[in-house]
DNA sequence: ATGCATGAGTG
DNA sequence: ACTCATGCATA
């Protein structure tokens, strides 16, 4: 009985369901731009056909706005990466000339290269895991009254910072940031040689990186201007309540501000993400990462409220990727047993499991792994919605100590 | 809104 | 081989 069902499909014509690229106009309410008629709706031709060319128009956005990128809530600023990851993306061809379209054969080659992605993140590793395995608590009392803002969580949530005490983190003027020729969710037109004022937020963006730094250098304090000081997961809550019903208000969604991010800052962003940041289902961490851009993105819609732009997907066709298996139920119910008992399950058993369950090795690992990280999202699957979200449970995730053959 | 997947970074 | 951030594809 093979219980999955891997579909695997044609690769090039995977072409995004029109919702992508018409996202408002459909499930969120529309906006009718009152005031300034347009600015620069400049629209780069979605390379649609080439699968290459998508790469390089890729590289070109990312090329001069990731410049400024990453206002990394964190501590040092890692422009390692960032040159890295420019240098990492040659404007000539490059390595595409793979065969990502026409092979189909589960389990083959998927994932040859792939466009590279705006990542940077993560200098600190906070033990954040390990404390929350160890110290989890299992109380997840359906009343918690709001938790004071400093009341930091020994679970999966536990407010990092430990410093902040009363710094504002109300509205201040940010307005240095705004850079005058974008609109809200318009795309760039330079060439790539014309990075539009980055300089001053490069340098600005860095102060917004606050954090219960230690070791190093200890010489920022906080900034009286730039607000972002490690947040506490109630404000998180709230910043993305908040976020979604403004964004909607706007008549934006979730796809939109995605893109919107990336003219803006260079880091485009996919409608889950969005979608997750607004549902909390990142973790801390990330959450706070992402608060102040979309804080930022926030200003600018409706500052600008009016500015329809065009809406290109600068999708990412192409990359042959696995097609998504899915797993029968009955199947999960399988995998979710196991992983009550061990959720770190050594390779071999999840060979043995993967055997017994017909199903590839890769898929059950991943599985486990994918089903670790919901465990560390801020708001597990379930109930809450408000603000009794609580990462809890976690019974001895301390690797290899199951063995059941 | 979410499930499965990818890949950089890390050990 | 794992974690973490992220996203395509799908329900």
């Amino acid at each position: 009985m093979a219980n999955i069902v891997t579909q695997l499909g044609d690769p090039e014509r995977a072409e995004t369901p029109s919702r992508l690229l018409i996202g408002r106009s459909r499930s969120e309410p529309r906006r009718a731009p009152p005031r300034l008629a347009e600015r620069a709706a400049i629209s780069m031709a979605t390379a649609a056909s080439n699968p290459y060319s998508i790469i390089s128009s890729n590289s070109m956005v990312h090329a001069d706005s990731s410049v400024m990128q990453q206002g990394s809530p964190f501590r040092n600023h890692q422009k390692l990466l960032q040159s890295e990851y420019l240098q990492g993306v040659p404007s000539n061809g490059h390595a595409l000339g793979h065969q990502w379209v026409t092979s189909l054969s589960e389990g083959s080659a998927w994932s040859t290269s792939l466009a590279a992605s705006p990542l940077e993140q993560q200098d600190v590793k906070p033990g954040r895991e390990d404390l929350q395995l160890g110290a989890i608590i299992h109380h997840r009392s359906p009343h918690v009254a709001h938790h004071s803002p400093h009341a930091n969580h020994p679970g999966a949530w536990g407010t990092p910072a430990s410093h902040n005490s009363s710094i504002s983190s109300g509205a201040q003027p940010m307005s240095i940031y705004s850079a005058p020729g974008f609109t809200v969710n318009g795309m760039l037109e330079h060439g790539g040689m014309t990075p539009p004022t980055n300089s001053a937020q490069s340098q600005g963006l860095h102060a917004a990186a606050e954090h219960g730094d230690a070791g190093a250098g200890a010489h920022h304090c906080h900034e009286p201007h730039s607000d972002e000081e490690t947040p506490t997961s109630d404000e998180l809550e709230q910043f993305a309540k908040q976020f979604k019903q403004r964004r909607i208000k706007l008549g934006f969604t979730q796809a939109d501000v995605g893109l919107a991010l990336g003219t803006l800052y260079g880091n485009v962003f996919s409608q889950t993400t969005i979608c997750r940041f607004e549902a909390l289902q990142l973790s801390f961490k990330n959450m706070c990462k992402l608060k102040p851009l979309l804080n930022k993105w926030l200003e600018e819609a409706d500052s600008s409220t009016g500015s329809p732009s065009s809406i290109d997907k600068i999708a990412a066709q192409g990359r042959k990727r696995k097609k998504r298996t899915s797993i029968e139920v009955s199947v999960k119910g399988v995998l979710e047993t196991h992983f009550l008992k061990c959720p770190k399950p050594a390779a071999q058993e999840i060979s043995s499991l993967a055997d017994s369950l017909q199903l590839e090795k890769e898929v059950v690992r991943v599985w486990f792994c994918n089903r670790r990280q919901k465990e560390k999202r801020m708001t597990p699957p379930g109930e809450q919605q408000q603000h009794e979200a609580y990462a809890s449970h976690g019974a001895s995730t301390d690797a290899a100590s199951c063995h059941d053959l």
